[in-house]
Formats: C-alpha cells, structure tokens, sequence
DNA sequence: ACGAAAATCGAAAATTTATTCCATTTTTGT
DNA sequence: ACAAAAATGGAATAAATTTTCGATTTTCGT
C-alpha cells in the first residue's frame, strides 16, 4: 500500500512494475492488463474493464486504492490526460533521442529500428502478394500427409527450422530438426522415406549441407518443401512446393520476418486442417 | 433534427457544419464549442462540458437528439473513438484488418497469411513506437562491452536465440547459446562472469530453464539484457534493460516478428558500433 | 406592440456508475 | 492439518451523471 499516489502515468507504471511482485493474484491481473491496455482503462466504466481484464469491478477499485488513490475514477484520470496529450511521433522521437545520446550519425539504434520495421512491413507486403495460394495449399497437403516432418536449414535458415520444429511439435506432429550435430547430415537424411516430409529452408549462399540432405531426400521421392530467396535456388527444382520469399535488407542484413510469417501460416493452417481432421476422421475410407 | 444519426466522427462534423445555419443561437454555441475542442467532449461529463461551452447540460442532450442521437452519451462515443484510433493501439487495428478481410472461408492458408501479415505489420509499428530510446542504446552498450555474450531462450524463445548467436559470430563475436544440452543449464549458467553479457528471451509462461539462468547470472552481476513480452515478467525486475515485445496473435497463435525485428536492429546496432570503434582504434592512446 | 411559437433554463427524476461492506474462499504460518 | 489472516466476490449503498419535463424567457411575424 502506497501513501502518496503517483501523479503521472508514468510513475503509476513504475510503481506498479516494482510493486507487482508483492501483489496479490488478482491485483496482478489487473496491474498486467493496465500495463498492457492503457487505452481501454482510460475510457471504460469499471464494468467493462473488470469483465475485460476477468476480475471483480470491485477489484479495480482495491486496486487504486493500494496505489493511494481515493479511487479507481481518481487513477483513471491519468489514463485519459496521457491519451489527449499527443505521444510524440516516431521521427520527433528520433529525434529527441539523438539530441539526448549525443549521437550525430543517423545510426543511432532507435532509428535502426525504424528502418528495420519499415523494411519489414514493406517485405510482408510483398510476401502476401507474391504467394501462390495453391502452392500455399499444396504445401499444407504435404505436411498433412507426413508421418513424420523433418526440418533442414543451417546458419540463418536455422532460425526458421527451428520455429517449424518447434511448433510442429506442439501439435503432437513428428517432427524431427536435422541438425548435423556430430557431422551425421548424411546419416540423418538417410532415414527420410516417402511417407515423411522434408522441409528445406536455404537462402543464397545455398549451403552444401542442406542441399546434400535435399538431394538424398530427393533421390528417395520424400515430398519436398522448399523456401528459399531465389526461384533459380538450387533446391528450387527439386521441391514439390517452392515458396520464394523475398526478405527486407537494411544495411546489408538480410531480415527474417516474412520466413517466419510464412512459415506461421504454414503451421497455422496445418493446424486448421488437422482439427476439421480429428472432427470428422476417416472421412475417405469410409467410402 | 436529422432522423438517422451519423456514425462516425468525420459523418458528424460534415452534418454539424451542413446544419449550422439552421440551428438556434445556444445551438450553434454547442455546435462551434464541439468543432473546436473533440478532446473535451470524449472525457467530460455533461456538466463540465456545459460550463465550459457556457451553454446548461441540458442544451447538450438537445444538440445530440437534434442530432439524432438518443442522448449525449450516445454521441458522445463517436468522440473516444476517435482518439483510441488515433493512438497506436495495435490489437484494435489487428481487430479491425481481420474484420476487413472478411470471414468468409476464412481458414484457407493464403487467407490466414494476408491475417498473419496485418498482424505482423501492426505489431512492427507498435514495436517502433513503444521501445524507448535509451533502453535500446543501453542494450548496444552492453553488449559493446562484453568478451562473451551468452544468450538463453527456449521453446519459442530459442528461435530469437539461435538467430542472436547466429548473428553475432558473424560479426566476430564471442557467442555462446545456453542450450541446456545435456540437462546442463545451471553448469553453463555457472561460467558467466561481470566481463560477459546475457541476452535472455522469455515469454509467457515463462520457462523455468530461462529463470534460473537469469537468477545465477544475477547473482553474479552479470549485465543482463531481457527480452520478454511483459513488464511484470518474472525476468523483468532483474535485468539491466528489459526490452518489451507485444507480439501479433492470430488464431491464439503468437508471432515472432517483432522479437526477431528487435534481434536485428540491436545486432545491427552494435556491428555499426564495432566497426566505428575497429575504424578509429585507440585513438585516444595517440596523443 | 402583441400573441404565438420556439428556445432556454432549472429542478427533479431516472439511470448509470462507482464504492463500500460483509460473507465466503483462499492463502499462509505454525 | 489447523487456525489466523488475507484476499476475493457478491449484494447493497452511495454518488454521480444524464435525461426529462414544465416553467420562463426570447424570438418572430403580424
């Protein structure tokens, strides 16, 4: 319990991130949804708010109440003086920030940022566009027929197959991450067989170790997912489905951003479609 | 008296203008006060607006219904829409877009990629107005300094990881990932000293692997860098500079666009650093 | 300048909204 | 495992705000 409530938004944000640990169950509930919905607090009734943030209305006002105000009205002014004075906008923050770090270049990191996300917005622009939705569509045919889905992708494309590893998995699908570790690639990709699936992510400069697991797996008809940089990829031909993603490059650093959509979607819909499976099973044998 | 009521902002102040003319004398005084301070009108209760317009409450409710509104309140709505669109309040927006894109079929993978894409364009935009400055030239700094940067994240979290020691032993970095091979994190927790850096990525729930890492690395003094996806998290109130990361959602399926966005800028960052510092070494010694 | 119509004001009613209090549940320490 | 303390939820209360309605003033046409 605080004695002298705080009287700017930006205190109260404080106070409640040093306060959080000594909370209770629910007060932390309310302190997280405040700090993560400022917004909403600054118009809504404690009616709305309190079924919003899944507590008690009478909650919210206990929870004023241990900041040091008279009530929840009292700490809800905060919200709405911090939503009328206009939060300055990205280029008056870049700009603030070089006066404050002392930085005359325009590398300063917040401005990095900035380009990185322009970069990025623009790059999933495109990805949206340049995606064929039957190629989309074939490709989560694959992975739903796949006993078991292994994932192949070193250096940067690591990034990706360790997220569709990830999340297949979490969907209690078989999925297997050829890592190489103890220089077994060869030994890994030959127990691919044509019920699996392999997912190959490779982006220029191609490296040999993937496309030595990609071609063994070939060899073996196992059906292939390719996203790679480049239609004229070497893994390009030898895919079933070839995703070509164009990433953002700012500065020389290729992004990762729309791999990672893409791949999202892939899982997404994976999902999707292995729930209307799991609804109506062995719909076709049934025939 | 208009009989359907307008719906929007800018509907409103296109009829308050057209009306003008027709409307009585106190009329036009609520009509020119609304024009010119919105603001006032999305927070204030009736009877501070009155005052402040100089017009009785009850003048107000007679614009509105002239308006065709049931009451003030009703019109008075149309106000805080307004300024909760004008703030960046991504999770509106991404309610917004998929409401846009419509629902028809809406489980089709390139459908469920134009999702993923708004989601992911929304939360690059709130990720650039929400980081601070300074938090992120402090994170450069850190990692400017340190001989070993160590980096721990599992599930979700160890796809930023991987790309973080990827990165950064490209640029000639000494970077190590906290794998936990082995069931070894505390023995790998236990090498780091004050002269390294920790990058910890975590988010909700939270693992238990990343935490203790933290912990020991805290007790050791270790400057430490957090990555997480809440102020109130476990990990927040430990680190030197919590970067927080609101990521997209689409489907109850968490991106990570935005955390790896970060990754770059902050990797990028500190290339541009160490190459200023390589291209003008010692230069003070000189002298 | 007069009377009718419209507009305005003030007070009271109605509604919504915030807050308090107490019974019940959950947590904590022994 | 038990008792004490804290936290929570529900209902009642209190407060505030909005809206309505009738009295009064202003406006406008004749």
């Amino acid at each position: 319990m605080l004695e002298k409530a705080p009287d700017t938004l930006i205190d109260l944000k404080a106070a409640i991130t040093d306060e959080y640990p000594s909370l209770s169950k629910r007060l932390r509930q309310v302190a997280a949804y405040l700090l993560d919905n400022p917004n909403e607090i600054a118009f809504g009734t404690v009616a709305v708010i309190a079924k919003d943030a899944e507590v008690h209305p009478s909650t919210l006002v206990r929870f004023a109440n241990a900041f040091g105000y008279s009530g929840f009205s009292e700490m809800q002014r905060l919200f709405q003086q911090k939503l009328v004075a206009e939060s300055p906008n990205y280029q008056e923050r870049i700009r603030i920030a070089r006066e404050e770090l002392g930085d005359e270049g325009s590398e300063t990191p917040i401005h990095l940022l900035g380009e990185y996300v322009e970069a990025n917005t623009a790059a999933l622009e495109h990805l949206r566009e340049s995606i064929a939705p039957s190629d989309l569509d074939q490709a989560v045919n694959i992975l739903l027929n796949a006993q078991t889905t292994h994932i192949v992708g070193v250096r940067r494309a690591f990034v990706v197959a360790s997220y569709f590893s990830y999340v297949l998995r979490h969907m209690d699908r078989r999925a297997y991450l050829i890592d190489g570790v103890g220089g077994m690639y060869p030994e890994q990709a030959s127990t691919l067989c044509q019920q699996d699936a392999l997912i190959a992510i490779s982006f220029h400069p191609y490296a040999k170790e993937t496309q030595d697991v990609v071609r063994a797996a070939a060899e073996r008809n196992v059906p292939l997912i390719v996203i790679t940089d480049s239609q004229v990829s070497p893994l390009a031909s030898l895919a079933d489905v070839c995703l070509v993603v164009k990433e953002a490059e700012v500065h020389s650093f290729r992004s990762l951003s729309s791999s990672l959509c893409l791949a999202q979607s892939l899982s997404i819909s994976l999902a999707y479609r292995l729930e209307k499976a799991g609804q109506e099973p062995e719909q076709k044998s049934k025939e």
